[in-house]
Formats: structure tokens, C-alpha cells, sequence
DNA sequence: CTGGACAGACTAACCGGTCGGTATGTATCA
DNA sequence: TGATACATACCGACCGGTTAGTCTGTCCAG
């Protein structure tokens, strides 16, 4: 038997990632120790760099990992064949969702990308901008063509969108009374309407 | 003369709150080390510790400021008498102008407050509840007399609005191309057009 | 001479990262 | 088939450095 699997069938690198995951959302990043972070993964140190060259690249692994998959997820929407009208509040109401489905890595987004070694905050930073300018360039094709009220940036718009997105994981409780689709869709059409002509 | 002003005019618990604050803001809370603080305040521990009980004080006395202020202009725009359109916009601009004003504290406020104790953090969170609920009755009271849409729950337009707020120390630059007076009333004029019934 | 306002040396606890070592799997060849 | 050789996966003691907080002492105002 393979050791990567020992304990249960995950591997160890995943095991690490998702352990690092939820302490650093729970306690913050440097609050977290590799200790506990190995311990939570039933490791010890030695495996822990065996895997990953620092904390550092831990921390990287889960932002590459959310950046991946918001940008295939906007792509998704964004090229689709529909009016711009709908493939806009598709987008704004699926980052929703799934921020929410993942809040442990929006924590973590928002609160520790100043924890980033200069380098990897620079990397991090060009794959927001391209997502955010994609998010923009639907704006933009709509303001173009009428559909939305050109009295606010496009820019700013989507910084006003992803504010609100950025701040789901102070506010929103899993236990509380709305679910994710629920609130997607309110936050979908605050925009939308704020963008009426 | 009095050891308390040594150097220059200010205060030393003044001098360390405003070291503290600055370098909260640049490097986070965690990295920045008491002896940091202490060097830039001009004085040492014995000072500190003479004035603050811990580290966590320090922090804390920051959020104590930012509530203090933000509650106070708050309230004078709510209470104004004045339609409730233009009070509710003359409040959402303010606190974007305010918060693009001490972006310092607005940082150290949404990156740092789980570094706070248990008890200061509960603290905080029940001041933050009383600034949410004065700015929900002011959405409810517009919503009521049918100047604004009862589309959205107002405890998710205040959310919403906030969160653009809270995201403001992470993509504004005071040398970028807009001031905070023209940021805000873009803002202001988002949420309000969000608002039309 | 008393007490507040500091100075600064000191401590005990961690923490990230390293390193020598071991166990297991796999490829090669006789 | 079985032995040799090497690679991969991991263990855990250890190290240099840092940190928040303490404590004793000094100095000056009133």
C-alpha cells in the first residue's frame, strides 16, 4: 500500500491543502503553526515539506486553486450565447454562490494575500486584474449597446459587485435564514437594477 | 517638562496609537512586533506597557476610534431633517469618504479583527450591529413610505453597500484618478439607483 | 520623599525550516 | 525468481531566531 494514502484514501498533499484550509480561515495565517497544520492532517513536518517548498506555497496553493476555478466559472457565463443582460446577471449570481459554497477560501482570499511573499502577491494580483477586467468588459459591452446606464465606470461597478462579494464572508451564516441561491439572486439584482438606464 | 511629551508635542499613548496604526495597516497585525511599534513611537516597552495593558489594547483602541467616529456621523446624517433620499445618500456618501480618508483603519478594521480577544471582538461586533441597524432603519423607513423598493430584504442592501465600503482599502489609491468625494457620490448614486422601485 | 513615567535587560515560549535517517516501492539484470 | 540499486515518501529531533510580556531600576515633578 501506497504510504500517500495511509489514515484514509486522500492523498497527503490534498490532505495538507485542505487542513491548511480551514485553520487558516478559523485562526488566520500566522496564527496557524505548521504543527498544527500537520497535525490536523495526521503528518508530521517532514511530509509537510516533502510536498510544499514553505507555509508560503500553502497559502499560494489555495489562492491558485480559487483563481482557477472563479475564472473558468466566468469564462463559462461570459462567453455563453445570450443576451448581455442575462449572461451578466449569470455571472454576478454565480461568483455568489460559489464564494459561499466556499467561504473558507474567500476568508482566506480577502483576509491574507498581504501574508504573500512580494512575488506570489504579484502573481496573485495579475490573475485578479484579467478576472476583473473580464468581469468589467461585460459591463462595458452593455453600457455599449445601451442595455445598462453608463452614469457610473464600468470600473467601479465591479468593484461596487465584488465588494459585496468580498464582504459574504463576513456577514453570511450558513445556519441562517437565506441560502446561497437566495441571496445570489438578490445580489444579482441589486446590480442589475443599479445598472438600469 | 513632562516626560509624556518628549520629543514632539503629541501625547506618547497618542504617538504609540498612531505608530500602531500605520503599521498595522502596512504589514498586519502578527508581523508587526511590539518593539516595532515602540521604535516608531519613539519610546520603549517600559512606555507601552505602562499605558496599554497588551498588544491586543493597542488594537482595540484603534476599533474603539473608527466606531466612535463612524456612529457619530452616522447618526447626524440619519437624524438630519431632511427627506429620507437625501439622508440616506447624504449617510452612504459620508462613510465612503471617511473610510477613503482613514483607509489606514479601514484596513487594520476588516484584516484584523479576529486577532482581537474573544471578549473585545464580541465588544466590537455588538457596536458594529448598532451602526448595521441605524443604517437598515433608514433603508426600512424609505422602503415603508414607498420611496424605495421593497424588492430586496434591507439587511442585504446594507450588506451590499458595505461591502463595497469594506473593499475600498483594497483596490483604492489616493493617487489614482478619483478623489473620495467623486468615488462616493458614484457610490451613493449605485445604491440609490438600486433602490428605485 | 512619594509616586507616576518611563528605560531596558531579561525570560520563557514558540515557530519555521533543516537534516539525517528509515521504510517502502520499483526497475534492472543475472 | 531473487538479489541489487536506487527513488520516493515520510519521520521527528533539533536549531537559530523572534516575540510578547515582565521586572527592576532611574529620574523627575510636586
Amino acid at each position: 500500500m501506497a504510504r500517500t494514502t495511509d489514515g484514509d484514501g486522500t492523498p497527503v498533499p490534498q490532505r495538507l491543502l485542505a487542513a491548511a484550509t480551514r485553520l487558516f480561515a478559523e485562526r488566520g495565517y500566522d496564527r496557524t503553526s505548521v504543527q498544527e497544520i500537520v497535525e490536523a492532517a495526521g503528518v508530521t513536518k517532514g511530509a509537510l515539506y516533502h510536498y510544499f517548498g514553505s507555509k508560503d506555497d500553502l497559502l499560494h496553493e489555495v489562492y491558485a486553486r480559487v483563481l482557477r476555478v472563479q475564472q473558468e466559472r466566468l469564462d463559462a457565463f461570459a462567453n455563453a450565447d445570450e443576451p448581455i443582460e442575462k449572461r451578466l446577471r449569470g455571472a454576478a449570481a454565480d461568483v455568489v454562490v460559489t464564494t459561499i459554497e466556499n467561504l473558507d477560501d474567500a476568508m482566506i482570499f480577502f483576509r491574507s494575500m498581504h501574508h504573500l511573499s512580494p512575488e506570489k502577491n504579484k502573481q496573485v494580483r495579475a490573475e485578479r486584474r484579467r478576472y476583473h477586467e473580464r468581469f468589467r468588459a461585460l459591463i462595458e459591452e452593455g453600457q455599449e449597446s445601451g442595455v445598462f446606464s453608463k452614469a457610473t465606470p464600468a470600473d467601479l461597478v465591479v468593484d461596487y459587485h465584488f465588494g459585496s462579494v468580498h464582504h459574504l464572508s463576513t456577514w453570511y451564516r450558513p445556519d441562517g435564514p437565506m441560502g446561497p441561491q437566495e441571496v445570489a439572486d438578490h445580489l444579482a439584482d441589486l446590480l442589475l437594477r443599479a445598472l438600469r438606464p
